[in-house]
DNA sequence: ATGACCTAACTTTTAGGA
């Protein structure tokens, strides 16, 4: 099972390369982030048309999960435990059928920027990831595989980074952000790129300005997390940059792994 | 030298992104 997770930076801008991404990856899950529409305005018509189906989690202007797959997805649960008063729409998560007949867990979450630290953007940031660790540690109490695929707005060290001294006032690179990183993993999941690669300076997010596409310039913040029964069965994880070089592409390129189940 | 983008919206300017 082929999972890829992408932050489209509005799906419907995005659309024609979303098609073009299907079409040639043929993933059997693909988590969405920064949809930046409502779930009833997710243009799905157009990937039914290419074999997909797709749950979103939807929300006016900003942020907005969803989660494309060739088979239906199953027990779908919108956002995290305990949000409280908390409405934005980030999380996602429900169960899929590999060709093998093994279940997974896949969830798409986009974790808050926090920028700038020293604002409740950055408290809101550190509590939310808190709640992720809380729920990472309610799903392995049940011995499922299950993959948590985003964006996590969190450069795990500096080679992470394409210029860690120009960034060590963002929100993505701070030690709070980090330790809350690090926890996930401690808990027995697995950075699954780094499983295969390592490799410093490979990035899946590079900003429009400055030209640091072209320079390579970047941050590897999207991440695919495994549990250990996941971890078990995952042959390959990579970074696709193809997506990131088209006319009008978004900010971010998606990365996938392969799952044998 | 500290510049440079992009997207959505009650749009002509701002908020948010990272």
């Amino acid at each position: 099972m082929k999972i890829a997770t992408w932050n489209v930076n509005s799906v419907k801008v995005r659309l024609p390369h979303l098609l073009d991404y299907l079409k040639s990856a043929q993933p059997d899950v693909l988590c969405l982030q920064e949809i930046k529409c409502l779930a009833d305005d997710f243009p799905q018509l157009e990937l039914q048309g290419l074999g997909y189906r797709v749950e979103a989690l939807g929300q006016r202007a900003y942020n907005g999960v969803a989660l494309v797959s060739k088979e239906p997805a199953r027990d779908i649960v919108c956002g995290l435990p305990e949000a409280g008063d908390d409405d934005q729409a980030r999380y996602i998560e429900a169960s899929f059928t590999g060709a093998a007949g093994g279940e997974v867990r896949v969830a798409s979450l986009y974790l808050p920027n926090g920028n700038p630290i020293g604002t409740d953007k950055f408290i809101y940031k550190l509590a939310w990831m808190e709640r992720l660790h809380g729920h990472a540690h309610a799903l392995l109490q049940r011995e499922i595989p299950f993959v948590l695929a985003g964006d996590y707005n969190v450069c795990p060290a500096d080679e992470d980074v394409y210029d860690p001294v120009a960034m060590r006032e963002d929100a993505l690179v701070q030690p709070e952000s980090r330790a809350r990183f690090r926890a996930l993993l401690y808990l027995g999941l697995t950075d699954s790129y780094r499983a295969f690669h390592r490799e410093s300076h490979r990035y899946t997010f590079w900003d429009y300005q400055a030209g640091r596409w072209n320079r390579d310039e970047g941050l590897r913040i999207d991440h695919l997390l495994l549990s250990p029964h996941a971890a078990d069965r995952v042959t390959a994880c990579e970074i696709d940059k193809s997506p990131r070089a088209k006319e009008r592409a978004s900010d971010h390129t998606p990365i996938w792994c392969e799952l044998a189940v």
